[in-house]
DNA sequence: AGTGCCATCTTAGCGTTGTTCAGATAGTGA
DNA sequence: TCACTATCTGAACAACGCTAAGATGGCACT
């Protein structure tokens, strides 16, 4: 449980504590969803007073702040994961895969990363992150559709894909397809749904 | 401001608090957001003590989730608004667009719809609004591609317009089309990309 | 080696929140 | 008229984020 390249809490001084607060929001949120998170049980679980995670986030939105920016690096990470081919609308399907099991996968990160009341988009480093983890999609559908208008082609596709997470992640596709939970809709319905009815993911091959 | 059919309040009891909480919760989200939101506030907006509301609706879940079948009422009429043709395919283009206007017009309602922790989803009646919202799409889909599996349709439609609105509403679109405003972006960006980039505005009349 | 600086962390306190519960109040039906 | 019951009050409790004054100890500099 301990992470070994830290130096060790030596008493007062923690000596990592800002990774240390990060990894226990994190923890956190996992476990109880964003809402279940609370600054004090953060300081709590780091070992600290609840007054120590001030001094280095300066508030609550400092340290979920983060944890986003460490969302958007996974997300980032399962996009990249992705194998591409020279097939850019099956290339596009497998992102959009990746990218909704992401969401089911870590649906505290998820939710947190879009949550504009509890993160700091001031912070540079979140346009930054946000803008990183589309690259994925910016190239392939460069290549599906080179022609086109590039940004609107960008926001509707992960438009689309961001829709898909969140409505599966809210639960709502139990609605439609009857009393579907969340995991099976991810392995059994949604590659099929991407394959047929989502209209990014023709057989174009390039 | 005052509703004219409400008994008036005889000094201890209200006489119509339920209806009044109700609308002083809509209030103070339309005026801060669904985080702005407190039931002590909604207590005190319709002046009555803070143990109130517990009596009617139990928790502030059970307040909110009032407001979001409000929510939903008003999504269905707005939807239920949008001018019918024979072309399927523009219809649904026009249901996205008053969707997402409704998200950027009802920005707290919409969030709340969407937010399973502060709703009480067993409630009955909160699935019935939630798949009377749907209706409309589901009708305008069988006309357009009466062949296609409804289901599956009804989900990537719906997926990708609550995309559209959920980025659109998170600011989103200004990283893509260089810092446009929320609001220039329903008026200006949305309907050409509805009628050029979206896959399912298509002029595919009956 | 000593010393002073300063980042780090503690502690206490303030105002806020949701929830609970005993009791006050008043409308309503017998 | 009287009892019943829904409604509302007011106080209490635990938890929260944030702030500020003070304690601590590592570290650079003399």
């Amino acid at each position: 449980m301990e992470n070994p390249d830290t130096p060790a809490k030596s008493g007062y001084h923690h000596g990592n504590l800002k990774e240390a607060l990060i990894e226990a929001a994190d923890a956190i949120i996992r476990e109880k969803g964003v809402e279940g998170f609370s600054l004090r049980e953060a300081a709590r679980r780091a070992g600290v007073s609840i007054g120590a995670p001030a001094h280095h986030f300066g508030s609550a939105t400092g340290l979920l702040t983060e944890v986003a920016l460490l969302g958007y690096g996974s997300l980032g990470a399962a996009l990249n994961a992705v194998t591409t081919s020279d097939n850019a609308g099956a290339d596009l399907q497998r992102l959009a895969l990746a990218y909704v099991r992401f969401a089911l996968a870590y649906p505290g990160r998820f939710r947190l990363m879009f949550r504009p009341d509890l993160v700091n988009r001031d912070d540079p480093r979140y346009a930054q992150a946000s803008t990183q983890a589309l690259s994925d999609f910016a190239k392939t559908i460069a290549r599906r559709d080179p022609t086109a208008d590039r940004m609107a082609q960008i926001f509707i596709v992960w438009s689309s894909i961001h829709g898909i997470a969140s409505l599966a992640l809210d639960g709502k596709a139990k609605y439609l397809f009857d009393g579907i939970t969340p995991d099976d809709f991810a392995a059994d319905i949604l590659p099929n749904l991407l394959a047929t009815a989502w209209p990014f993911g023709g057989n174009d091959a390039a």
